[in-house]
DNA sequence: GCATTGACGAAGG
DNA sequence: CCCTTCGCCAATG
């Protein structure tokens, strides 16, 4: 149950509309949904990140959960954004379920050499890739 | 304008 | 050790 936890609900808009797929080619206003893609985009073969990883390079660390939500765009992002490559904490591949087909996404993990096991990938804390810390911003 | 949701994460019971 | 709950920020109904 989600309870009436919050029920204040800040809804202070900090961006203006900056975010706009339909538009291509003028996306000047650069935001967090251009970061989140920027970052995963330059993630290497073979390698996978977390959502999490990918806040924290942001800045956003304290909500991962913008770049999941920020992902939902990503397949109307061009280039695509390999978002194959990002997933949970644990390495689940959580947002398969949004792929065009649910088994895509550890279909493409594992044509990178990912193994993935039972909807998770394996081993991987060794093919965890940490932008703060390879792109050492 | 308020309540709910979300491809997460960390902490508490 | 597994499950439940809160926190975050933005969007959508």
């Amino acid at each position: 149950m989600k309870k009436e936890v919050k029920k204040i609900t800040k809804s202070k808009k900090a961006n203006p509309k900056e975010e706009k797929p339909r538009i291509k080619g003028e996306a000047k206003a650069y935001s967090f949904f251009q970061d989140v893609f920027d970052v995963v985009r330059q993630i290497p073969k073979g390698r996978a990140t977390s959502y999490g990883a990918v806040a924290n390079y942001i800045g956003t660390k304290l909500s991962a959960r913008m770049v999941g939500w920020a992902m939902n765009s990503a397949h109307i992002a061009k280039p695509k954004v390999p978002a194959h490559r990002v997933v949970n904490r644990n390495g689940m591949l959580t947002g398969r379920h949004h792929f065009p087909t649910p088994t895509m996404m550890e279909e493409l993990l594992v044509k990178e050499k990912i193994k993935v096991k039972d909807n998770t990938i394996v081993d991987f804390e060794k093919i965890f890739w940490d932008p703060a810390q390879e792109l050492t911003l």
